[in-house]
DNA sequence: CATGAATGAGAGTTCATTCAT
DNA sequence: GATGAATGAACTCTCATTCAT
């Protein structure tokens, strides 16, 4: 595949990855895909053979990019609580755009799917979510900021709730403020006062 | 509608309700629910006339009936903690049961749809899902059972980790260890050693 | 067939007639007079089985009922010209009643058949026009009010500017004026300068 | 749409002109013309959407032809009377074909549509016939062929016969000789004795 | 007589997928 | 590589008609 070939390939991905947002997962057909895109019925196949197949290299995008959220926005001298605190705003911030988002793809998509489950990026997200968290929670404690008892639970902990805000904010909807007490909530857990 | 229709309405019903746990929402036709119910095309629309409204009366059904499990199955000499403990256990063999549930159905329709606020049942059953808790745990800390500075809000984190853990047996799976995990951190915050 | 009957008959058919008027022919379904009567789906078929079959008696009925139109309304020392602008007239507003008309079913239901030629209703209503016209016009020029050479010619050309503003009516839209317009047009050739 | 495209696009519609001469508008459906094409039913869906939309386009493609018959096939040394005598002979021809015709599939769709007057094909038709009438009955008042008071009040009454004559060949049948009848008197009318 | 539940045929429509160009 | 016409399967929905009650 050459050079013109990847970038074709990488645009019907970003296209599709509109798309995926606006309509979900199983909303979203190929002919959808291929209106977006304006290119021919035909065409698309030659790079993708079904909307799984491109959707899962959307998410995989999607998670190569977002590796460098952390490490990108934060200056050297943040404080733990600065960071979680950073971190859980990223967090509100996505849950609040609602419809902006892959996360209805993403859930629609594995409701279906029998993923193995090394493969699955939902799980590997999360699993590496809670140990980014639990070092951050660490270190506050080894700097006073927080207290915890075990901090590895507390940071299991807090992805369900955001979880678990997450699946609320998209089928019941949540406001700033709910997510705001919740996150009140967590930080007290941890001694914070804020 | 005389009686017998009010049968065969209940029977379509609980037909579909297996449908839907099978395949969630969005992946059931009404010729699905035609050939589970072995009745002719049309005579499905003598009743129902589509997917949606159907699954909205499953959802009723369902809801009515759930009213009941607390008061039927708890004996009147049973502490907080016991009701407690046997309301998250319920919580868990519900998440276990991955696919014999209305669980995906009910995520994948509230995806799609835009029910106003007042009456979508995932907000009215959580948010009285939410009071019931923070009854038991005041109950509880009355008795001496548990401690806790913010009831309300601890229901409420209770309440998010549960949804979080629902959503998260349905995408990435979770283990029976891992439930029992979580919810043992939610009881030992509330001062509970078990 | 007893009493009881004959008047749900009748009741059928003047429910069904407005049915008609309203939707033409084609249009109408079995299910739409039964939900028009508010009857039983099988209650109608045990008078009628068709929609065809209704139409022709609906027809019927109308014919019988506006073969009196002439005689009673029409006072005993009415001209002939009086009596031949009554006649237009009344043409003249059924025309512009447009919707309200069996017209556009009747043309309908005989667009499709086959009616043998003798039970054409329409065939029958035109050449008795034809005739009654014919000697409206004799008269007429017996008694000095109209001229002209060919009588019969003269009522079939105006029967057939009738139709041709009938159809009209249905399909382009005429105005009030533009009937007006032929009918003077008509009348002026028969010497009248009204 | 290619070349191609627009010849299949022709096929189709010239091959549903033969079905909407044979059932009329309201009878024909999607698969009726479909299996006339010999094509497939997503085919048919590729090119139109509706029976309406094929409809309307073969009305076009109809209108757009009957154009050139008046300058096709009159000679240039041709009377007034003798264009006239040809149209109505057209005319009549056309009359008595009955079934091969568009004539019923016109009423039957002007029946259903609300269509706005300016687009309305029949009455533009009907506008512009009266107008070229008009000026043949001009001409032939000039060269002394004929002779009339109000010449556009008898183009009018002409295309009115015509019309009523149209609606009665549908509906009552009416044979050669019913038509040259009322042809005749039309042309007394102008003052001819032919 | 009357009801209305039930059936099944048939029309409309949309797409995934293929394939000749 | 790229196109887009073509196919056919799958769904939705509506009625005429029948029949047990």
């Amino acid at each position: 595949m050459g050079e013109k070939s990847l970038q074709k390939k990488k645009y019907i991905l970003e296209t599709a990855r509109k798309v995926f947002m606006q309509k979900g997962f199983k909303n979203v057909t190929m002919k959808d895909i291929v209106e977006a895109c304006d290119i021919s019925r035909g065409g698309l196949y030659l790079y993708f053979s079904s909307t799984e197949e491109i959707f899962l290299e959307v998410l995989h995008m999607e998670s190569e990019q977002s590796d460098d959220v952390f490490s990108d926005s934060i200056g050297d001298d943040a404080t733990a609580a600065d960071i979680l605190a950073f971190f859980l705003n990223e967090q509100k911030k996505e849950l609040l755009r609602k419809r902006d988002t892959l996360t209805i793809a993403t859930y629609e998509y594995y409701f279906e799917s029998n993923v193995p489950k090394k493969e699955n990026i939902l799980k590997i997200q999360f699993d590496s979510a809670v140990k980014i968290i639990e070092k951050l929670i660490q270190a506050g404690v080894m700097s006073g900021e927080f207290s915890c008892e075990d901090c590895l639970g507390t940071a299991r902990n807090i992805m369900y709730v955001l979880e678990g805000l997450k699946i609320s904010a998209q089928t019941r909807g949540v406001t700033a403020e709910m997510v705001d007490r919740e996150l009140m909530f967590i930080l007290k857990e941890l001694g914070i006062k804020e």
